[in-house]
DNA sequence: CCGTGTTGTTCGGATATGCGAACCTCGTTC
DNA sequence: GAACGAGGTTCGCATATCCGAACAACACGG
């Protein structure tokens, strides 16, 4: 195969984005349609969907129409938007029924929060990003908008050090895109000196985001590990000004209780 | 229509079932292995999903694979088998953080069970069945298998039979399935028999299953209308030798209260 | 009542997807 | 180690889907 440099399986694509490789059009469609529903608290109209998945609407009508008669997309005729229907609400159901260990994770963060008041979250590693899958709120205050469902990238967050802190350097540097996003001032600016904090993370178990998502909030994380790869990563977030001493040795304390559960759970 | 017999809008399909009208093939497939695999506990063989689905393997492949890749499915390298993945369940949260509906419901569910102490459930009509969208199960000793995202005919239902009660005579009939299904020696034998019971729950208000899709199971139920018409059901499930007149009285006064709260949410 | 901006449908040619069977790759069994 | 079965891939041809633009239906504002 590869006779040339014209080998295009997709032909017909514009190829703006350099990430469709062999996917399959129309399922990725149905995906993509879904992720954009997700996102969008007050639905969509078609020409919205349109824009978000890059399809003509002559394209994604027969695809809307049959998420629609299926209940897995709800159609509010009045607005004449689309959003997430209720068969879909009911197969994320069928998953934490399923899967014990989601509802156990809960619980090992529900301990985490109660013990150092913070907010707790868990994320796995989702195409080189963040994906944040479980969230506890802490007591205080709310703030941080909730981004379960939503990524970051890895060079910000804790989490994502964590995560990648034990793989091959060339993995982690093909997942970072440089130049590198940098929200705050604090943020790491080169893929080098990512690297070089992997290494710390290694050393003493804990990853920090020290003001580099956001300013005045900081993380700390852990990663936990599975079949003996870090899997998932838990950390607490924690506005700077409270994050004393004491408090940080509180936080590393329950963060490790729970990683030890956690993994016991893994098995 | 029906121009002759060789008139096959999808000419390759089998054509066994004849639910299938102007979907988008791709799509229905998309969703199918969805639903199988939201059923199927344990993962699903991909031989297994084909058959579920009714397709070849060299067409789900594909399928199976972008939907992989994107952590919609999960797929368990040692057992060879898919599940439902993480991205998946992302998208159900999705939609209870959106739908506050759902949330204050399951509200005056929980203070319905607290109640009667018996298991409440909600459910909504899903292309002439019952689909189960909700349940608290009672404290006392756990029975009936979670039907959440399952879907029961409504002619021995105490919510199908709620929900169906304010409809046209004729779209009702069109909803069932002669023979009807009888799963007890209680079931209602005909259409006509059905027709008559909903006068009935149209007077009183309620509608019972009275021991017709379990032995020694009761099921009182109740319509939910919103934008004038009944839009969900919701009743309480209890075994016969339990549901002694005084009981009776009070699951009806929590379900004429867990309405009212509903009803007013829903504006 | 006509522009203008929506949402959504239709249609023919271009092209990707689907079918089915043969093939591949492992384990297992005898 | 040959035969077998299960999971999965490949491939050519038949065919369903996609694109894009033009069209229809409706709402709104002047």
């Amino acid at each position: 195969m590869a006779s040339g440099p014209d080998f295009c399986p997709k032909g017909a694509q514009i190829m703006t984005t350099v990430e469709d490789k062999t996917q399959h059009r129309s399922t990725k469609r149905v995906l993509d349609i879904f992720e954009a529903l997700a996102n969008a608290s007050e639905g969509l109209t078609m020409a919205e969907i349109c824009r978000e998945v890059n399809a003509p609407k002559g394209s994604l009508s027969p695809i809307l129409h049959t998420m629609a008669d299926t209940s897995y997309v709800a159609y509010d005729d009045t607005t004449k938007r689309y959003s997430i229907g209720l068969k879909t609400y009911l197969l994320g159901k069928s998953f934490d029924r399923e899967s014990t260990s989601i509802n156990l994770f809960m619980a090992a963060m529900r301990d985490v929060t109660n013990a150092c008041g913070e907010t707790c979250q868990l994320g796995v590693l989702d195409r080189g990003r963040v994906l944040y899958i479980a969230k506890v709120d802490s007591p205080q205050p709310v703030r941080l908008t909730s981004s379960i469902g939503k990524t970051l990238p890895i060079h910000y967050t804790a989490i994502g050090k964590a995560l990648v802190s034990e793989m091959d350097e060339e993995k982690v540097r093909a997942m970072l895109q440089e130049p590198l996003e940098r929200p705050t001032d604090a943020t790491v600016r080169t893929a080098d000196e990512f690297i070089a904090q992997l290494a710390e993370v290694r050393n003493e178990g804990f990853a920090y985001d020290r003001e580099e998502a956001t300013e005045a909030i900081q993380c700390i994380g852990i990663g936990i590990r599975s079949h003996g790869t870090i899997q998932y990563g838990l950390s607490v977030t924690t506005p700077s000004y409270r994050l004393t001493e004491d408090k940080q040795a509180l936080i590393k304390e329950a963060l490790s209780r729970a990683k030890r559960h956690m993994e016991r759970v893994l098995a």
